[in-house]
DNA sequence: AATGAATGAGCATTCATTCAT
DNA sequence: TATGAATGAATGCTCATTCAT
């Protein structure tokens, strides 16, 4: 069994290297920017060699990328589990903003890499729109065409354009959050979206 | 005429010149991306020298300031214009969203340093937000004050979140645009977006 | 008038700072080697900025080329013009050969480049052996050649073969004299090679 | 049967390993240029782990030269056995010349390292000629001598410049045959380089 | 002996900015 | 004002070498 070598000095310092890697990175990422970030500073943060990083990532860009795909990847997989015992579409959609704020509102830094310094490249925009966004997008439509065929939302409104306007919502919850000097909870920030939202794209 | 402007005064041609860097460096940078983009780059297409450059903006990234500052001025300023006319706070809600996307789908590359090249950076987003983005905010919000005051607005919501949400779903409309493959005008997005939030904002 | 000018402060100042480098770089190459030279160390002998080598080379291996063909460009013309005049093909031979070793022998750091830096790559042999050699091969050959028409040389032996022998004999003595730790001259090292050279291939 | 040293003795295990790992250099040398190779490539084609190369050298650097020095041992010493039952100095001129060009004739890559690889640096130069290069125009020059008192050679000619025009016109055909595109055999070559030479040095 | 993960010194090149003209 | 040659600080990445296992 693992757990026995777990207590004495064991196996997992590649898994452990890599992530120390990825959150030092996202840390750095989070306080300097992308552009004026390191990688000396990261290898530092990580306390490794700079070549070290280059044992695990090919490049500094892939760094940026494989924060971007092991979190949208974890997200998305632990939306689909919470959705799985949830029928009505209003639940899901309240659990899909509720998780995305509770994501980002526990993790700064990793918030402040995915709202500010993966927003700074057209490049990586369009990718992160194919894969991860677009994944998510799928995910809010989806759960809102169930409800406009259960008669619960108004029929008259395009789904896929329902699906942006809840995003961009929560999206701007997520920056205003970052960049707010006051410190509250941004989990909570869900509710009233959802409110207007779905008080808004009820049928009557 | 020009010529005569050109013959009698030096005035317009340092307009011109200032007028014609801050356009190079709108197309620059959004082709490229503010980092990747070289001031040379922006004098080329300026059809001016490098050194010029220096005698209108004290650095690049000045110049990405003075876009953002002359943009977002003229926005406001038009929109002030817009709503003088305008008593009814739905409408108000209405022309500002409209104006909005109207500006931003009028011209690609503007769009897409504010949508992309403006975000990539912790410092500049806070200067921002602190800047254009609680005015327009302020904007927003005091229409809707005014409708809730009208009795035509819920008034069990917060103004301030609401005019986040508003903003944040017509930014996603605009960024969506941008990354967008298919070609299609972004004007006409702002009436999905204040169907579904009128209806769902506004008493019953 | 230019000469004006040259007395001032003049203009040649683009030829110079060329110039200057390419002298610059022989020096360091001869003395490190070119993969152990640093193209700091390079702007540092001629006395310019680092970015400033990269206004007139594009790369520091396009300075090696550079030396190489602004030398070979030079000998094969002062060669061509020393030839002109010459009908014996005897003399021809002997004309190619002194010049040969007196240039080598005038620039010792050009000549370690020469015999030493330009053979260190594969790569460059072959451009080499396709630009410069070839052409002075050619020189060679046809001195030969006119030499067997006019019943000098010996008919019975390849007069391509015996561009090669000559120069690499020629070549031999040059990269002895460069390894020697005796001090000698490298010109008058041409007579015994032409000596016996002559002799083996002159008809009987 | 080389199956049976494996089990009783783990010497040839050594010689074999060290072996390898020479074979393998001579070809990433040759290859790619010996700056440009990797020593964790030449690990990879001897089929050892990157650290066990230095079990057997001291340094990327030691590999080179034990390359030079097992094969100029090597040359050497076949030479002299060979010249052992020879007594006319023509042959032994003939034989040396023959056995030179035959042995780079049969390792394309060795010849490629000693022809190009071997020559890009003054210091490996300077060893180079004090070590291997120094023996090899003994034997020539010794040769040659014994030819001069034999009455069979010119005496107004310096046996230590002929040993050199000889050597330099051999080398010249081995670089010659390296860097064609032409696959034709080197060992011929030395026929018509003796045939000038001997006829050229030859006493009347 | 053998491994290969880890190290960290080293360097070509870029580019925002300056300043003599 | 305008120029553009010159500057030199700054950094991602490579790879020979080491050493704990």
């Amino acid at each position: 069994m693992r757990s026995v070598d777990s207590l004495s000095s064991a196996r997992p310092q590649v898994a452990d290297k890599r992530e120390a890697i990825l959150r030092a990175a996202t840390q750095v990422f989070a306080r300097n920017g992308y552009f004026n970030s390191k990688v000396a500073d990261i290898a530092r943060v990580a306390g490794v060699a700079d070549g070290t990083v280059y044992l695990y990532f090919k490049s500094k860009e892939e760094i940026l990328h494989s924060i971007f795909d092991k979190s949208v990847g974890a997200a998305i997989a632990e939306c689909r589990q919470q959705l799985a015992d949830v029928t009505d579409p209003r639940e899901k959609l309240r659990r899909i903003a509720s998780l995305h704020l509770e994501r980002l509102g526990a993790d700064r830094d990793l918030a402040i890499v995915f709202q500010v310094e993966l927003r700074g490249s057209t490049k990586f925009m369009e990718e992160f729109s194919a894969a991860g966004l677009a994944e998510y997008l799928r995910l809010i439509r989806e759960a809102f065409e169930e409800g406009q065929q259960a008669g619960l939302f108004r029929r008259d409104i395009n789904a896929t354009v329902v699906a942006k306007i809840l995003f961009g919502a929560l999206d701007e919850m997520a920056t205003n959050w970052i960049l707010s000097k006051r410190r509250y909870k941004l989990a909570p920030m869900s509710e009233p979206v959802l409110d207007i939202f779905l008080n808004g794209a009820s049928a009557r």
